[in-house]
RNA sequence: GGAGAGGUGGCCGAGUGGUUGAAGGCGAUGGUCUCGAAAACCAUUGUGCGGGAAACCGUACCGGGGGUUCAAAUCCCUCCCUCUCCGCCA
């Protein structure tokens, strides 16, 4: 959520920097609303005042033994009229936070412009795409000749977009989540495992309700959803707190497996394991001040990156253009991971700073000393990586002709093994 | 699932329907004292919104929502959450 105050100040800054995202954003419904709501206010607060006073007044009469029946009766007309201008009150609040939610961040000015992901920038790459002296396979050969993973079973099980891995794909995925989240941990972030399901306060904090219902499950009930990311727990432990600043950075690393409708995506990428409704992730999650925010974020990045350094696996880091970024994000890098078979980078990782954005919907502020006032936090975080798509990756950089795939140096003690298949 | 108790300021904890934004304690902050510290003492100490350059003024908030009343932390309804006991269960 933008800062309404804000916008009253300074509205064309606010509407220069929307015009940068793809799609249109009127401010205009909301500031009236808000302008309403600023004179209701004065008038309510004017006649709540005299309603307090006589009241007042009336209490003491009441003491005293008198009369105040003409008075009372006078102040019931009062009441009930300011009970009405309450109703009318609260319903142009309601319109305002409705309106409010369905805006999104402003990018951050050093974020290119652009229309869709092929105007994204390219900032750095890692590593070399190997030579192969053979056609590479894709992952989902690798993984089912090699017997493990068996998406018929999950189909069967499930139906399509779930994954189910087998022995030493199974061991594989946990190996990775350990190796992730030992690798966080050692980096100064405190694990921590969160609940699956959120309710929708928590989705409403960090930006996927209401505009994106669409994109989460929802349990039957209607009480809670599945989380689409560890995001959304994480960045809501300290929903409603203020903190203090000496405390700040907060950060967290979180393995949680995520949930996707992955509705209208049917054309996009179906084989193997690369999109699914559930999959694995460990998260990594920043509460900062706003002045370090956007040093955090470079941080952060670095630190999922250091995940696929480890791996020995190639990528790329890209700044998302002002239309290819996510709703709630002032400012946001992937990193793609080379994958043979496609021939190309592939998103592994998405890295944002929010900014105050989420930190205004969820409440999570601090204070910088005892005596200050609470200010807002800026959030971020970024996929630490996701974990089927290392996997995805991991298969198929490392592939050997005889279908048999080599285990990165790191990640031997963890699974136990140097290769899978021999 | 059954029975009961409770949700008050950063924390603990009072609170008879009317000078209660809320006693008291702790903590925190500033000060006195001290070579310094501790202790003691004094003072200050919530948040949002509106107005104001500011001092400050107004208003709302005692789990959420609704109601009764001139007036609600206090009464009523409802929802949420926490705790205790019994049952069941990973």
């Amino acid at each position: 959520m933008l800062d309404i105050k804000l916008i009253r100040k300074d509205r064309p800054a606010f509407e220069k920097g929307l015009a940068r995202r793809n799609g249109t954003y009127d401010l205009g419904p909301l500031m009236e609303a808000e302008e309403r709501r600023v004179a209701m206010q004065s008038e309510l607060d004017g006649m709540r005042a005299r309603l307090n006073e006589v009241s007042g007044e009336i209490g003491k009469l009441m003491r005293e033994k008198k009369d105040a029946t003409a008075i009372k009766a006078e102040m019931k007309g009062l009441s009930d009229s300011v009970k009405e201008r309450e109703t009318a009150y609260r319903a142009v609040e309601n319109d305002i936070t409705a309106l409010a939610l369905m805006i999104p961040n402003v990018p951050d000015a050093s974020v290119p412009d652009g229309k869709s992901e092929e105007e994204n920038v390219v900032v750095r790459s890692w590593g070399e795409p190997r030579q192969f002296t053979f056609t590479p396979k894709n992952h989902q050969e690798i993984g089912e000749t090699l017997g493990i993973l068996d998406l018929k079973r999950a189909a069967k099980i499930s139906g399509a977009r779930f994954a189910l891995y087998r022995g030493l794909g199974a061991k594989l995925e946990r190996a990775l989540i350990s190796f992730m989240l030992n690798t966080h941990t050692a980096n100064g972030y405190e694990e921590v495992l969160t609940p699956f399901l959120v309710n929708a306060k928590s989705m409403t904090g960090t930006g996927q309700l209401p505009k994106f219902e669409e994109d989460l499950f929802k349990i039957e009930g209607g009480e809670y959803y599945l989380i689409p990311t560890a995001e959304v727990p994480v960045t809501n432990i300290y929903a409603d707190e203020v903190l203090d600043g000496a405390d700040l950075p907060k950060k967290f690393c979180a393995y949680t497996p995520c949930f996707r409708r992955e509705a209208g995506t049917y054309g996009k990428v179906t084989a193997g394991i690369i999109r699914q409704h559930q999959f694995n992730k460990v998260e990594l999650v920043k509460l900062a001040k706003p002045e370090d925010a956007m040093a955090e974020l470079e941080a952060l990045t670095a630190d999922a990156e250091g995940i696929l350094q480890k791996l020995e696996l190639p990528y790329r880091v890209v700044a998302l253009c002002t239309g290819d970024m996510g709703f709630a994000s002032a400012k946001t890098y992937d990193i793609e991971v080379w994958l043979p078979s496609m021939n190309r980078y592939v998103e592994i990782s998405s890295c944002s700073n929010f900014t105050d954005f989420q930190a205004r919907r969820a409440g999570i502020r601090f204070k910088r000393d005892a005596k200050a006032k609470p200010e807002l936090v800026h959030t971020l975080n970024g996929s630490g990586l996701a974990v089927g798509r290392t996997v995805v990756a991991l298969l198929e950089n490392y592939q050997r002709e005889d279908g048999t795939v080599e285990i990165p140096k790191a990640l031997r003690h963890y699974v136990g093994a140097d290769s899978i298949g021999k």
